[in-house]
DNA sequence: GTAGGTGCAAAGGATTTGCTTAAAC
DNA sequence: GTTTAAGCAAATCCTTTGCACCTAC
């Protein structure tokens, strides 16, 4: 096994364990290089390794949310969408909403956001900021996937 | 027809017609002052008028949505929270994760976040930032709702 | 050897939709 | 009068769960 790849495993799984459907999850997620949904990653884990049920994918991507391997960044259609995140620290995602494409973005907003909570009563506990736009590419008219 | 509530439907449908269900709706909305979801808001509505049906509120919800009378402040147990809108300028909110509470935010990010899009190559359509934390009355042991 | 993962199928549950009747405008 | 909403019930569909078997550790 090559160590980079047993390192992203434990990146994406923590302390579970890893089994090849895992691996396979973990693997087609890093993949994808944008957003998806739990259907969009069933589908490509299958090219990767057939016969994987989609409660295992639904399981997988539950884990990859504890560790933050994978993040929501939100919804399209009534359902869930998802990106891997990068870095461990603090960010926050730039949604392409054309072709899914996702840029993690520092967050610079921390310390502006809780004076804002404070002088309103509020002890902030998290928050959460998404932003929508149009890539590069897709302003310049290339191939966007349907909405 | 007290000519405020009147303003108050308009705001609430737009052009929709107003029946007396929608205004009951839109009345408990309004009632409520915090966070809610479509089931608590069936639960209010038919206080005020009883047989209203969940249908009806998820149609009013969808209209007053549209009007931007109310927002979508985020899911609790996977259910979709809603909260009344004060004023039409663009704002954020600002929920308590203990009562629900919501307090309107104006946005002031704006120019901020547009700057960071467009470094990262992208045109910023629409953000949404939803900040969570404990209202003063909560982090002083004030009776908080279950969450 | 055992806790944890898998696959399948069935259940769950929020939200939507079809249809007929009733009310707004 | 016509168009739009209500109310009911059934359907939809994402997501979760139960269960028996398998596998990573």
């Amino acid at each position: 096994m090559i160590p980079s790849a047993e390192r992203d495993m434990h990146r994406a799984y923590g302390t579970h364990r890893v089994s090849n459907a895992r691996r396979a999850i973990a693997e087609a997620s890093a993949r994808i290089g944008c957003a998806f949904t739990v259907e969009d990653l069933h589908r490509s884990v299958t090219r990767i390794l057939p016969g994987v049920g989609l409660a295992t994918v639904y399981r997988a991507v539950a884990a990859m949310l504890g560790t933050g391997y994978i993040a929501c960044v939100g919804t399209r259609c009534g359902k869930a969408l998802y990106a891997v995140c990068e870095g461990g620290a603090h960010h926050h995602h730039l949604v392409c909403t054309s072709c899914g494409a996702v840029t993690p973005l520092p967050c610079s907003l921390e310390a502006q956001l809780a004076t804002s909570a404070r002088r309103a009563g509020y002890t902030l506990t998290s928050h959460e900021v998404t932003l929508y736009g149009t890539c590069n590419a897709c302003s310049r008219g290339a191939s966007p996937l349907e909405r």
